[in-house]
RNA sequence: AGGACUAUAGCUCAGUUGGUUAGAGCGCUACCUUGACAUGGUAGAGGUCCCCAGUUCAAAUCUGGGUAGUCCUACCA
């Protein structure tokens, strides 16, 4: 073995073994366990929010099947309508070919080619990340068998009247040509301006003042709206206004939506631009006046001169004529919160279109019920109240995209626009007695992406047939996803499944933090402050990172900061940490849902754990087997592999058993509770606090010495390797490399079998090998050893001195330890002797420290100096001096002593007595050192 | 405007039903190349648990009120 740890020398190389070997396939026995795989968008790739969230899914999903479980991650990708379809457009822009000279079928083709030579980019970055999917069964929304379940879902709720087609408001992306949701729309407070305009009164007699953030809309107003109470207007509702520039004559209405407070009182309406001035010519039947084409240009609705007029422009110019009327009363700076396509960033129209909707109400009152009545969980549970909130005042859903690539509606219309639904055409003149003569032509549109994706639960495992898998797998386990996606995405599929499946998709929704950088702020790419996951495992060179980085960006300013700030913060690039260092560190920041700021020095101390895990194995091994100077095995050393039961098992053996019993327990409830925070914290102070720095110190004594026997040492080598070969199993769901690499070496001389630790049994906590007595024994060693450390440490004693030792003031059961671990003592803490004291026996000047109530002593002569050894005790005093005021200020109130549990009143007393015990023995240890 | 979450060591974070000497990792200081590991070892320093009030014998923990930050949702033309 190299003497440290080398991730990149074994990570493909186990990867492919167990990928070739078919180990991540459902076992077909034992109780099911089913992970869905949030779909990554198939032309993206791999971010730190996905390694996150694919890690911890990996940990459950081996976990699981460590525990004997029929185990299926199903994996695949999304189309991603909108996203793909700009992409390859980007792309023939570059060319100067746009999708519309190629066509819809070749545009197609073209996302087709495109998908089938980048699609693989994300799920390549998976399998670095050791990720351990079913991917015999790898799914892709846009699949034939997926659009078959697609196209049923739609066909069954239309003809359960829960679609519907109508023209109404919708956000409108005029970039893209195509409606988008509300939750892609994203509105940030901006500059703007209020125009305020004077609407002169028909009658000529006087006008109205309207304030406006959008002036251009003012050519499609087909009313002013005033407060019925408002005194200053009630006596105008009912007259008309000449519209200025248009010249139509538009009434002056009442109602209660306008606010009296706001600007001037007077608001103008216009129903086809403007969502709560549709609602209200709703209420008012006002004519719906469209300005707009799908460019957001000006229409023939407008007056011609505006026509053809880009929005922006038309407000320009429609200000300008205002002004020259003098009917423009003043303009205001005004903060305004502007809606923006979270794709293009262009500003999102409200615009008047033929789209279709699913009634939504029904299916969301079935989908808070799911989880009121507990058959879905949140974790953690406060998501539920984002979940309630929203689905209580869900709207209508708006599943018709005016794009190309997507599933397309199979709805077809004829000449006189009506509509048919149906698989097919053929289906659709078969049902409806349609003439072959008769033109049917299909609708151009496809449907929203999440339309599909809310199938993915079910419509993976190969409905509308009800298979095998489906029977197994649904309602799968556990939906691991950011709180970003839960409308988008979780809710969708709650009220698809239960209403398709009569059951629920997933019994718990863990909603994971964002991931951050160090500093706390997002990551994106416009920030520059990325990290790839992939050069977190693999290293990265710091001229590499900021070509990276600045790649791309085209602010030559921005370009400079993005420079120097990643120069500043990685000066040395990134170094080669290594999967199962990157995903301990997700582990690691996992606790409840919260954000998480990714900081490498974190990555950094993970890396070295991995280290020390490698180079307890090397320790392990160099004394299991029997090695040449490469370190090659060349024989075993007997550990009981043989199942020879000639062992003895020292007092640190059967200590290190009990630990990693408490460590078992520790683990699982982490994993099962999805704090993998707290898992990994107890992995980790197991192996490297209790196994590494004490049991395998404890062990060099025995291996070294010829003062054990040969039946001591070999039940030290069965534990140690026993030990070492259950750590990895425990270990191997969340770090899965470097525990299959050891595990491989050490398995035989563990006396286990098998292939891969991928599917060996995972450790559970056995209460029976839990020995108490061990426990404390090891607690007094370990004592008696930080004692003399710390005497050593504080009065710089050379860790190369051998020192005396005397025990004073001991109990039976000290002398009992210091017999029983004399030899222990001596090695671990370098001692010279270590002497006994009888009541009454002179004890040399000594420097002194406590072990409950026995002292441990180091004489003074020749070591310590009496000034420094009175400071350090001094210091100890002082220490407990404190203590000891506050526990007495409690002991002497008598309304503790009176109310609070007989208990807690009895650990203080004991707690101030031995306090009181230790500073007797200190102070007199002070005088002794005073007198001389 | 409404709601949620967060505030603990220089940094990143744990801290169960109120009773701990308030912990970990990184960083820092001193010493140590001892035969698994310097990606290491030993020892040490470092905290007004955001502020104020309350409940209680007892508050980092519970309640109320602030302050600061993050994020949702709804937005007024």
């Amino acid at each position: 073995m190299d003497k440290t740890y080398q991730p990149a020398a074994i990570e493909k190389n186990w990867y492919e073994t167990w990928e070739n070997n078919g180990y991540f396939k459902p076992s077909g026995e034992g109780e099911p366990y089913c992970i869905m795989i949030p779909p990554p968008n198939v032309t993206g790739s791999l971010h730190m929010g996905h390694g996150f969230q694919e890690s911890i899914m990996d940990a459950l999903i081996r976990y699981h099947r460590m525990k004997g479980h029929n185990t299926l991650w199903q994996v695949g990708t999304d189309h991603a309508g909108i996203a793909t379809q700009m992409v390859v457009e980007r792309q023939l822009d570059a060319d100067g070919i746009s999708r519309h000279d190629l066509g819809r079928d070749k545009f197609i083709e073209k996302v087709w080619e495109w998908k089938e030579e980048s699609g693989g980019t994300i799920t390549r970055q998976l399998r670095r990340l050791g990720a351990s999917p079913d991917w015999s069964t790898e799914r892709f929304t846009m699949d034939d068998g997926f659009y078959k379940a697609v196209q049923e879902v739609f066909i069954r709720l239309y003809e359960d009247g829960l679609i519907y087609r109508g023209k109404r408001l919708v956000n409108w992306d005029p970039k893209l040509h195509t409606a988008v949701s509300d939750l892609e729309v994203l509105s940030e407070e901006e500059d703007g301006f209020l125009w305020h305009f004077r609407y002169p009164l028909t009658d000529g007699s006087g006008h109205l003042v309207v304030a406006t953030t959008r002036p251009e809309t003012m050519l499609g107003d087909s009313a002013v709206a005033v407060h019925p109470e408002d005194e200053r207007y009630k006596h105008l509702i009912g007259k008309t206004i000449t519209l200025p520039l248009v010249g139509r004559e538009i009434p002056i209405i009442a109602d209660d939506y306008v606010d009296m407070e706001f600007g001037t009182g007077c608001v103008k309406i216009t129903p086809a631009h403007d969502f709560n001035d549709y609602e209200m010519g709703q209420r008012h039947d006002l004519p719906l006046i469209n300005v707009f084409n799908d460019d957001a240009q000006i229409n023939k609705n407008a007056p011609e001169k505006y026509q053809g007029m880009d929005r922006f422009d038309a407000r320009k110019l429609i200000v300008e004529d205002f002004e020259a009327l003098d009917l423009l009363e003043k303009i205001d700076d005004h903060k305004l919160k502007v809606p923006r396509g979270d794709r293009t960033g262009v500003v999102i129209e409200p615009y008047l279109t033929d789209q279709w909707y699913v009634k939504t109400q029904p299916l969301a009152d079935e989908a808070i019920k799911a989880v009121e009545g507990g058959d879905i969980e949140f974790v953690p549970k406060q998501y539920e109240n984002m979940y309630f909130s929203w689905m209580r005042d869900i709207q209508d859903w708006c599943i018709s995209r005016q794009l190309w690539w997507g599933h397309r509606i199979p709805a077809w219309y004829d000449e006189d626009g009506n509509v048919y639904v149906g698989r097919s055409e053929e289906e659709v003149r078969e049902n409806n007695n349609i003439a072959a003569d008769v033109a049917l032509k299909q609708d151009d549109d496809v449907l929203d992406t999440w339309f599909s994706s809310g199938l993915w639960t079910f419509g993976t495992l190969g409905w509308p047939e009800e298979t095998e898998l489906l029977k197994t797998f649904n309602p799968t386990n556990v939906l691991v996803t950011g709180f970003d996606i839960i409308f988008f995405w979780v809710a969708r599929m709650i009220m698809l499944t239960l209403y398709f499946r009569k059951q629920v998709p997933f019994s718990t929704v863990y909603v994971h933090g964002l991931v951050r950088d160090s500093h706390g702020q997002k990551m994106s790419k416009s920030k520059g402050n990325v990290l790839d996951p992939i050069d977190l495992i693999d290293g990265i060179d710091l001229e590499s990172l900021v070509a990276k980085r600045t790649g791309g960006m085209m602010v030559p300013h921005l370009r400079q900061k993005i420079e120097k700030q990643t120069r500043k913060e990685f000066p040395d690039g990134l170094a080669a940490y290594g999967t199962d260092a990157l995903r301990y560190t997700y582990y690691s920041l996992a606790s409840t849902g919260r954000d998480i700021k990714f900081d490498v020095g974190r990555i950094e101390g993970f890396r070295n754990f991995c280290n020390k895990i490698w180079n307890a194995s090397r320790y392990v091994l160099m004394n299991c087997e029997v090695q040449d100077d490469e370190g090659n095995r060349v024989d075993a050393q007997d550990c009981g592999q043989n199942g020879s039961d000639d062992y003895e098992l020292s007092v640190a053996d059967r200590w290190i058993v009990s630990k990693l019993q408490q460590a078992e327990k520790a683990v699982a409830e982490g994993v099962e509770s999805y704090r993998f925070d707290l898992a990994s914290q107890a992995l980790y102070d197991f192996i490297w606090n209790e196994y590494c720095s004490w049991y395998l110190e404890l062990s060099k004594p025995i291996l070294n010495s010829d003062d054990f026997s040969a039946a001591q040492k070999k039940g030290t080598r069965r534990t140690m390797v026993r030990v070492l070969e259950t750590t990895l199993r425990l270990a191997h769901p969340l770090m899965p490399f470097i525990t299959e690499e050891i595990w491989q070496r050490v398995k035989d001389l563990a006396g286990a079998e098998g292939d891969t630790i991928m599917t060996a049994a995972l450790p559970i906590c056995d209460d029976s090998k839990i020995d108490e007595q061990a426990m404390t024994d090891v607690e007094w060693l370990k004592g008696v050893i930080e004692g003399v450390r710390n005497i050593r440490g504080e009065m710089n004693i050379s860790p190369a001195k051998s020192i005396p030792l005397f025990f004073a003031n001991g109990s039976d059961n000290d002398q009992r330890c210091l017999n029983e671990n004399t030899l222990f003592l001596q090695k671990l803490a370098s001692l010279e002797s270590a002497t006994w004291l009888n009541a009454g026996d002179e004890a040399p000047l000594s420097a002194t420290a406590l072990v409950g109530e026995m002292e441990i002593l180091v004489p003074m002569a020749g070591l310590i100096d009496v000034e420094a050894e009175t400071a350090r005790l001094n210091k100890e005093i002082d220490k407990i001096k404190k203590d000891v005021g506050r526990v007495e200020g409690k002991l002497n109130n008598p309304k503790f002593v009176d109310k609070a549990p007989a208990e807690v009143v009895q650990k203080e007393k004991d707690k101030l007595a031995d306090m009181q015990s230790a500073l007797g023995k200190l102070e007199e240890q002070i005088g002794k050192l005073a007198e001389l």
